[in-house]
DNA sequence: CCAAAAGTGTTGTTGTTACACCCATGC
DNA sequence: GCATGGGTGTAACAACAACACTTTTGG
């Protein structure tokens, strides 16, 4: 007897905005099984398209989103995780900002919105599983990576990077004790503009600085960023 | 047009051996393709078990080896990575003692053997990418977590861990601080027992307690072991 | 002049590294 | 008695954590 199990893949995309924190891209499901449930975004992998290629093809065709951050995060096979017939998805994570990109429903996808981690609905298949895999996973990642890059505005004041910190970390940080690990690192460059939203003193803004991460990245440098 | 990808599973187990070094388990292929060429052990997930099943009943299937820790690793699925039809492999790896086991081909293996890390034959498909990927899985893991566990006998003298870990990092480390290091996480205890093995002083036994580790691990404690 | 957010250094404590000699055994 | 591997403590240094007041703006 041959096997007909089917490939999706699925991802996991992460927005995150200094007001409303960190969300997730889900989409509303227009078909049965789970019709109108939200889900993450994912399908089918085509017969000649890579894993990686298939992903983003699906986000951009239920979605709109294009992701430029992307990362297998891990593969979900139990024989009834689907239930017409068996599935095995490989599961991505990807990061953006959400601001970049005008949400448009597509294909199987009713609706596409962004919804905070912490007021997740109620999600189809086994999909409750995978994003909290995925947020366990930016987590350790955030640990000993900046990830600040993918999710932060090119330029951005200090304290937005603190407070995506504080809010992946669930935990309070030491303004004084974090500029100073950070700047050690010296990839995060401070520039001669201001800015000022709302009220307060004008905060100086910052950038990094790919080059030099990538380059100590490769010298195997290690980012410790447990805080 | 109905996908048609097919779903395998493939195993990198880990063996560790004081005078052999870290070595990893291959099958020699029956068939074709790369018929005579070394392998991971693996083979197609059948419809009704999970993926973790798969690994372990192809593992036996084909190596006689019953793996107690098994992890997933990664999937490949490139569209050309199996020259007959297209493949996504999910990946695991997994820890032994090769004491413990008496291997033994069967079904589509025509041998199994321990092969050495630095001294690995050319292998099929694009199973070198997946070794190489558990190889730096497996130092990445060991540097938060002691991996000694799976691979050390059940009483060991300290110098066993530290030989494991010096060759898996690669690394030479300072006797006394490495093992300060170790005992302050009290998870490893001394016993009453000495073992002498060829020349020199005895040396005392030592054996993890799984069970303090485990708390220590659920309590959310890091074992920096980065060294 | 008040509220709000940004900015800025120092000190005590803790953890990490470097380092060298003695011990128990077999041959 | 010598070769082999096992066992042990301390001191200098570096890293980290704790901590509070001043500055700039808008209203």
């Amino acid at each position: 007897m041959p096997q007909s199990i089917k490939v999706a893949v699925d991802a996991v995309v992460f927005g995150y905005d200094a007001e409303e924190g960190v969300s997730v891209l889900l989409i509303k499901r227009k078909f049965e099984p789970f019709q109108k449930f939200w889900a993450l975004p994912g399908g089918l992998v085509k017969d000649d398209e890579s894993l990686e290629e298939a992903v983003r093809r699906e986000l951009k065709e239920e979605s709109g989103v294009d992701v430029t951050y992307l990362e297998q995060l891990y593969s979900f096979g139990k024989p009834d995780r689907d239930p017409r017939n068996r599935v095995v998805s490989i599961t991505y994570y990807g990061l953006v900002r959400p601001k970049d990109y005008q949400l448009s429903a597509q294909t199987d996808a009713e609706d596409v919105a962004w919804f905070n981690i912490s007021r997740l609905p109620k999600l189809a298949f086994d999909h409750k599983q995978i994003v909290e895999t995925a947020i366990k996973r930016l987590r350790g990642k955030l640990a000993y990576e900046p990830v600040g890059f993918e999710l932060l505005d090119k330029k951005f004041p200090f304290s937005d990077l603190e407070k995506l910190y504080q809010t992946l970390l669930a935990t309070q940080l030491d303004r004084r004790n974090f500029k100073k690990r950070i700047m050690s690192y010296g990839f995060l460059e401070e520039l001669d503009e201001n800015v000022q939203r709302s009220v307060g003193r004008p905060a100086a803004l910052f950038q990094f600085n790919r080059k030099k991460y990538f380059e100590l990245k490769d010298k195997g440098y290690n980012f410790d960023l447990f805080l």
